[in-house]
DNA sequence: GCAATAGTGTCTATTAGACAATATGGG
DNA sequence: CCCATATTGTCTAATAGACACTATTGC
């Protein structure tokens, strides 16, 4: 390990959206040394020219690379140490993203870089640097906020039912919610607005459309 | 603003303890430009030298500058930006520590730093850097947990009675919790061990000793 | 009418909160 | 015995979980 003055220090981002219903994760494969060819989560180092703060860093990674602006952002935790990245002591910033699902088709990957959208859970790569911890941090709290009551409303699209609602809070959480008891819950809180009038028409009962609250936040009780 | 390759990074901690019944944090009066003579929370720069990871680095700077290993250490956020520190570019990781009654002696500041022990909501003094910010943050984070049920023991000596245990969650709570419900929460828990046979005795009924069950760590359900 | 999903209600078990009652030492 | 604090119990209100029921559309 060479001797070094400064850390690396890289913001990273675990970019979380529902494709098809399932809650889904971008990878991105490397295109430089170190871990080459290697499945990663979209990362990239400080700027401090241009980032007025780490979080603009990893906004302008997701805009640069990544083409999108999640609409959640927020600090997860922070690793560190002189060995987790083959170049020298490191410091990377894990920051968790959601983004509606109605935005997945402006994601691409630059040219040399391919993306990939996985289930959190199992990714089905091995992935680079320490990585997999990283992913199992941020869905665990991102799980974490939604068992405290926090609403994911920012992976579903700006109009949405009750029923989607609880399709994307079970989604994350992994396991199925009781209707009634769910439903109750939203009642006594307030994030939620009915749009009057408006409704989603199928083969069945049309369904009421809500919005979230002026103001809303994706932050538990 | 000069311009920078690399940005500064610290370690700052927010060590809590128990003094006399009341929950205090630590401040140092700082020896060093900038803000020289303004106080804050002991803090130090990260030496990758020396340092494997920030939480050693966190340690370090407890060790030497206040004599203290805390019983507990944990990372709260990191804050960060181009303006929040004087000299540039900075980073801060932030951790929260807790520190056993029984401890507070050993503490001590070097020749050139004082340092003083005050209550965290209303510190006294206008604090160095965005310290009051990280204060509050720091503070929000062992609520919340205790809030969540988490038992802050390692504010304890090793030994205690419940009453202990009550009195240290309403101090870090700041409201006074009731006994019947506080005691039936304990006993479903599985964190504490009684010591058979071991009392605190005083001019009433001997209050029964217990201690952390083993492998007990202060984390939330 | 039937299928399908939306939306509501109801019963019970669990838990929280308030408060009372009892227990056991020292003096 | 009396005081002080430990420890336990009890009643009620609030909440969660399971499940059943009704409502409204397209076909």
């Amino acid at each position: 390990m060479k001797k070094q003055l400064f850390p690396l220090v890289t913001a990273d981002i675990a970019l979380f959206t529902l494709i098809e219903e399932r809650l889904s994760v971008l990878l991105v494969q490397r295109a430089n040394e170190p871990f080459i060819g290697q499945w990663a989560i979209p990362g990239g180092v400080l700027d401090p020219s241009t980032d007025s703060d780490l979080e603009q860093t990893a906004r302008r990674i997701l805009q640069s690379k990544i083409n999108v602006k999640p609409g959640h952002l927020e600090q997860v935790k922070t690793v560190s140490g002189a060995v987790r990245d083959p170049r020298g002591w490191s410091i990377s910033i894990l920051f968790s993203a959601l983004l509606p699902a109605d935005q997945v088709p402006a994601v691409v990957g630059d040219k040399t870089q391919a993306v990939q959208w996985c289930d959190p859970q199992n990714c089905g790569h091995k992935l680079a640097f320490d990585h997999q911890e990283l992913l199992e941090a941020a869905l665990e709290g991102l799980r974490k906020k939604v068992r405290n009551r926090a609403l994911p409303l920012h992976l579903l699209p700006s109009k949405f039912t009750l029923t989607q609602v609880q399709r994307v809070c079970e989604r994350v959480l992994g396991q199925e919610l009781d209707k009634g008891t769910f439903r109750r819950q939203l009642r006594e809180n307030a994030d939620l607005v009915e749009l009057e009038g408006e409704y989603v028409r199928g083969a069945q009962r049309p369904a009421q459309l809500y919005t979230a609250a002026p103001g809303f936040v994706f932050k538990d009780a």
